[in-house]
DNA sequence: TTGTAAGCGTTATCAC
DNA sequence: GTGATAACGCTTACAA
């Protein structure tokens, strides 16, 4: 591989005046830069990236670290996170922990090492310091799901959630909600906000709910839709659920094929938006994420920690959407 | 933050003793150690993984390059694929063209720069020379859909991909089998054998065969459910059909809107096997890639390329399954 | 067992 | 305009 040196040696000319047409810096008289630009073709020289990411400080990479890609609404939060990165001319480094402690601390050990710029974060289960600290020593953190003292959080509005789910369950006369979700070592968890307004709500109406909650990596749709089975034969069953996209279709399949007229004896709404959430039957109703947008301003944020400027929100809510389903 | 420097410093002792603790290399007094590591605990030091990778030409990040993570092929494929990587201590970067070529030619270039140190690569779309001088210079790719000369390929065996298929279709007395796929600029894609290999079957068979291509990216559920209720509704529709889950899934749900028998009218065989095609109303007829093995192998195989042996073999054929549902 | 010094491929600061 | 030269933080001969 041809260094910078060796483009120098070619055109006859010092290694400064080659990094400066590299970066087009200072002057360079065009007859030299000619020379140079010629050299560097006949070498296929290409910079190369590690010695400047040295130099620099800076590596291009932003980690974004979640639970597992599988999940369609981290896939889906990947696709534009990238895409947004992409316009920057940065790149996305991809970390998933499994749900699992050590992997997180893995991680973020590895983050220190400087190879990444930032961490874009949908996980948040290690010790408050860990994240405070690596802030202070000028690495940027956004968290997705997460308040931290100082730490910018981009995150859909889950009050407005909660309140929207109440909304339908209470138009559909139900009087027994369930609220299924992930298991979770992480108390800080903003999402909890949407179940904890949605209970309240409902209660105020004196509306019974339950939160169950199962574990996220071993409770795929076989397991919802052996759940719903159990659940739905039992006498006094819920006539009302919310939950994930994939567990909300398997209890629209257990349903119907129970017998179990939806909604009127049981409505569903499903959450997120991703098109997991349009392969059912009949339409579902669904309390949608506007993904692309918390991709959006993530980077914007993360772009303006980058410049060292703080960014201009310490929390920015998205607003979420009900997309009218024959579900509830 | 601390250099090596500062801990040498701190602990009264060259830099290149702490190089040695750093790396447990050559010798050093357990004395000395035990200074350094105080040095290092107080300093709270962490080497410049930036630095190093400078001196080794290494970074430890593979990139993975795919046309979109929301497919949920390629996300059960990342997943595995980046903890197969973890397991070695690599990290994935996560690339995609969005089945755009420009953004696989940036990514191509970028891959020159030095940053990383493979290409798991499920696009080919560029001149075959992009992949080969990239190979010659020192950087492995496995390629996922592609034979090119040289170039390591683990894929599912696609030719017992269509037999399977082709089984399916003639025992369920099918007399005209349509197929959907993407649309592709890559000639070379592998996967196109598996359709090919179910027509020549079928049609020796004196079963009729379509092949329909469609546009990836903007071709999701609503665009599938719509195209099966206009080829449904019309006088000799298709009585088979093999697609993806998603559309599989809209095809099944639209046959069963219009009163279309499956799988005595129109027999369904999805593909691929992820955990989309799980979520419709009948289980649904599947041929199952191993996403699993094939992102071990990959990772085998570039681990083996990057300690500068051959790939025991240049083409890694993973076989298929045949997961029985009420859709064929 | 430890230290000195050269070098990895860049960029930036100076003189000239 | 251009060219030495000193960084950047680390590793690795080689010398002591």
């Amino acid at each position: 591989m041809a260094t910078i040196r060796d483009v120098a040696k070619h055109a006859g000319v010092a290694i400064s005046t080659v990094s400066r047409v590299l970066n087009d810096s200072g002057y360079v008289s065009e007859e030299t830069r000619e020379k140079i630009e010629y050299a560097m073709k006949e070498l296929n020289y290409v910079p190369n990236e590690l010695a400047r990411n040295m130099f620099r400080k800076k590596s291009g990479i932003i980690a974004m670290i979640i639970s597992d890609i599988k999940h369609t609404y981290f896939a889906a939060l990947a696709s534009y996170m990238e895409k947004e990165l992409q316009a920057r001319g940065y790149k996305l480094m991809l970390c998933s922990t499994d749900d699992k402690l050590e992997i997180e601390k893995e991680y973020f050990n590895f983050f220190r090492t400087n190879i990444i710029d930032g961490v874009i974060s949908a996980v948040c289960g290690l010790d408050e310091q860990v994240y405070i600290e690596f802030v202070e020593k000028g690495k940027p953190i956004i968290m997705l799901d997460h308040a931290l003292e100082g730490i910018p959080v981009v995150i859909s509005d889950n009050i407005q959630f909660g309140e929207i789910a109440a909304e339908v369950f209470i138009k559909n006369n139900c009087k027994n909600v369930l609220q299924i979700t992930a298991e979770n070592h992480e108390v800080l968890a903003l999402t909890e906000m949407r179940f904890d307004v949605l209970r309240e709500i409902l209660e105020d109406e004196g509306i019974k709910t339950t939160l169950r909650r199962v574990d996220w990596n071993n409770f795929g749709y076989d397991e919802y839709y052996q759940l719903a089975t159990e659940l739905l034969q039992a006498d006094g069953h819920p006539d009302g659920i919310m939950t994930a996209e994939v567990g909300a279709t398997a209890f629209l399949n257990a349903a119907i094929k129970l017998g179990v007229k939806v909604p009127e004896e049981f409505a569903i709404v499903a959450m997120d938006g991703t098109f997991a959430s349009k392969m059912s039957i009949i339409s579902m109703t669904t309390i949608v994420q506007d993904m692309s947008e918390i991709a959006r301003r993530s980077v914007e944020a993360i772009m303006q920690m980058l410049d060292g400027r703080k960014p201009e929100t310490l929390a920015t809510y998205i607003p979420v959407t009900l997309r009218e389903g024959e579900t509830a």
